[in-house]
DNA sequence: GTCTATATCTAGATAGAC
DNA sequence: GTCTATCTAGATATAGAC
């Protein structure tokens, strides 16, 4: 098989076996027997399982990270709020082993833990970016500790929920239902603090596409 | 040192490097070493690693349970549940390293998995209950998936907000200050939903707490 | 590029003296 | 009850043939 092919084939197992089981419990002879490759070819297309992990976790960034930028703009309508949500979701659940060991991952790997930790910060700025915005239409009613809790609450379920998610109920992770109550869950916790109508808008967006799922 | 005395010290050892390290990064040398007894010591009074954590996982439990159970009583005005919350994120302080890697131990070990679902079971009528009692009183006004989705939410928060913190300021757990933010978290969460004036007092209480560490 | 065989290392756990 | 010494298993990683 061409050199490329192996790399991703090493990759693409890794990611699933990963997800499934957690990092932790996954071997390089596991990887290496899953895609029937020999373990010592394993380790000619990579340095280490670190560098497995590296590489998915690049991965993730390079589909991930836009979505944030996108959320920096200043005016962002519902359906746009909300696909956002989604992709980020979505993307998150295909990596979501990344979030179920994420203490252990970053406390071994130095690399990924000051990406990791860039990337919270930037979704952190993303989220108070998105409220200042709606603040400044004038859609927004929320003090400034009542804006620092809410933007933590949000980050918290954008990071936790997958694992959460996947401790309770791993199948709902793979048919994506779980993902629709992520969203489902971010929206409701800003709604409350939304002026009419829009906290109606979304709100009953939310409803629409949480009763495919319910 | 008598029979009681140094298991309880290899106890406490373990819960200290667990909860600073994560339970996959603290060898059973490791805490022998810092008990100052002999690996062999150790295995005198444990039978293996996981006995050590179960042992502290009933110890947590013993801690944990009345205080749920307490909130399954119908009515509960703001300061008691600002206390119970309080004790709540307390004691899982305490025990953080079990919710760090909470997966994985639960994976590994088939009586830790059932006896922390059952718990998060416990958790979450509790706070159903509490929900119910607040809309038979007339001070909660949410829908049947409103309250499902603001149900998991603190759910949610109560789960995952320690590790989630341990992540981002792990000093901020020593001195206490973590824990008073996640119980303004989660009031946040229900203050939007109550009806006036029970609202603005909730709120006013988280205020004055937060102001304590802010 | 890929294989088989093996080195290395570390963790959990045990044996037996004191 | 406690120690020292050691066993065993399993995981990462390497060596060298093909």
């Amino acid at each position: 098989m061409a050199r490329r092919d192996t790399r991703e084939l090493i990759l693409a197992t890794s990611l699933g076996l990963f997800n499934e089981h957690g990092e932790p419990n996954v071997t390089t002879n596991l990887i290496a027997d899953e895609a029937d490759i020999s373990p010592g070819n394993l380790y000619y297309h990579f340095r280490s399982k670190d560098d497995i992990v590296i590489e998915l976790f690049k991965r993730f960034l390079a589909r991930f990270q836009p979505l944030i930028d996108i959320a920096a703009d200043e005016r962002i309508n519902a359906e746009d709020l909300w696909l956002q949500l989604h992709l980020a979701f979505e993307v998150k659940g295909e990596f979501r082993f990344l979030y179920r060991n994420l203490a252990d991952l970053t406390a071994r790997i130095p690399d990924l833990d000051r990406a990791m930790r860039a990337l919270l910060e930037r979704e952190r700025r993303s989220i108070e970016n998105l409220m200042t915005g709606l603040g400044k239409s004038g859609l927004l009613d929320a003090s400034g500790v009542q804006k620092k809790l809410l933007t933590q609450n949000m980050l918290l379920a954008l990071t936790y929920w997958i694992p959460f998610s996947d401790l309770q109920d791993p199948e709902g992770l793979e048919d994506g239902s779980a993902q629709i109550y992520g969203i489902a869950r971010v929206l409701l916790m800003l709604t409350p603090h939304l002026r009419e109508p829009e906290s109606s808008q979304l709100t009953d967006i939310a409803y629409t596409y949480l009763s495919r799922v319910v």
